[in-house]
DNA sequence: GAACGTATATTCGTCTGCGAGTAATCGCGA
DNA sequence: TCGCGATTACTCGCAGACGAATATACGTTC
């Protein structure tokens, strides 16, 4: 279903999304401007790769070198606009995107199926670091998006959704943590008796060995 | 903070927390039990890298070769067992995925922040086809849980964690779909002009052209 | 006008991720 | 017992990501 791009790297359609609203740039400047608009916050951009993609960008025909000159006695500098091909192509990636959800893998979560490698007093310890560190987060998301409350909200839906998100795993943690705490947690005596002794109850290493979440 | 790990690949991780609950095996073994235990549907294991990621948890001393044998006739493999090195790294590496929160991307959130390229009613629609889509895929998770009431809860907390992230992202999904029906998302008149006459309105124009969001 | 820090603009080399391919063995059916 | 598809087990080569380095111009201060 989700084709595979022919550059598939998300600072491509940062690039093609500037590319396709404004007029012709050169890599350092298109640089500057996500910079400046804060796209760089929402996906992780690697700078490192920037000539790299526009280069693969180029060979692909989504963008076209048009004029190489120099402004004052600066070096030269190719400037690029996007192609037709390169427009057809972010429509494409744009729809995909919102329409089919991906599946997400946070590191996080993976920490969590590995959980119990762990103790179980120092993974409560761990969580509630984590847990504090979340809410200072979202405290300071918040207080940067009533900053910009001028700006009509339709360009910061991104920054609404980042602060929900990061509001939801604050809230799965708490509930997770009160849990714990009160004991409601399944397993958790056979997981305290196997850091303690160093031996799985049997009872525990016989499901594990069938095993299998077969989920997605 | 978070310093580079010299096999950063999280398949590592399982390799080691196997290697570390287990005993020593070969890289096929692990990747059949991996599977089974369904530890693949957490962290977007790519079986490919697995002889890599193993020869470079063996380069740095983390995990260890010890008999090359054969059983039947089958072609020749090598086991391998988790070191002291291992061990530490394994709990250095958990303590940091469970206490520190990691700046996550998803591909959604980059959509999101280049959402305007797209006209509104359309953007309507696809994200229509997204909820749609991650209801079902709430329900058909849901439903894998419940057949596995009779294991522990300790060991489904990763996939209650993912269930409840995908269950915030469609809530936060059908309040923005509301809030677009109902108008009360601010900017949409102007989104909506821009992609009937081509131009921004000038008052739009001139607050992107200072933009900026220097969230975290 | 010398010196120094900063912004501009790009190149390079390394490393690793990963898909596709390979080859041997097993087991099942006819 | 002869295929033949599935499973087991592993190899290889390439693309691409990215950190670090480079180099030049510009502005500012003394």
């Amino acid at each position: 279903m989700a084709k595979r791009r022919r550059v598939g790297n998300l600072l491509a359609l940062a690039i093609l999304s500037q590319l396709s609203a404004g007029p012709p740039m050169h890599p350092y400047e298109i640089a500057t401007v996500l910079k400046r608009t804060g796209k760089d916050t929402d996906m992780n951009i690697k700078w490192g790769s920037l000539y790299t993609v526009v280069g693969n960008l180029e060979k692909y025909g989504l963008i076209q070198a048009t004029t190489s000159g120099r402004a004052g006695r600066r070096p030269e500098r190719t400037v690029y606009k996007i192609t037709e091909a390169g427009r057809a192509e972010l429509r494409d990636w744009m729809r995909e995107l919102l329409a089919v959800p991906d599946p997400e893998f946070p590191r996080f979560q993976a920490a969590l199926s590995e959980m119990s490698v762990v103790p179980p007093d120092e993974v409560t310890a761990l969580l509630e670091q984590r847990l504090a560190a979340l809410d200072d987060d979202i405290a300071a998301q918040r207080a940067a998006l009533r900053q910009l409350t001028q700006l009509p909200r339709v360009f910061l839906v991104e920054a609404e959704f980042a602060v929900a998100m990061r509001q939801a795993e604050a809230d799965w943690t708490r509930a997770l943590l009160a849990e714990m705490a009160a004991g409601t947690l399944s397993g958790l005596d056979g997981w305290r008796a196997y850091h303690e002794t160093g031996e799985l109850p049997p009872e525990l290493a016989e499901m594990l060995a069938e095993g299998g979440l077969p989920t997605e």
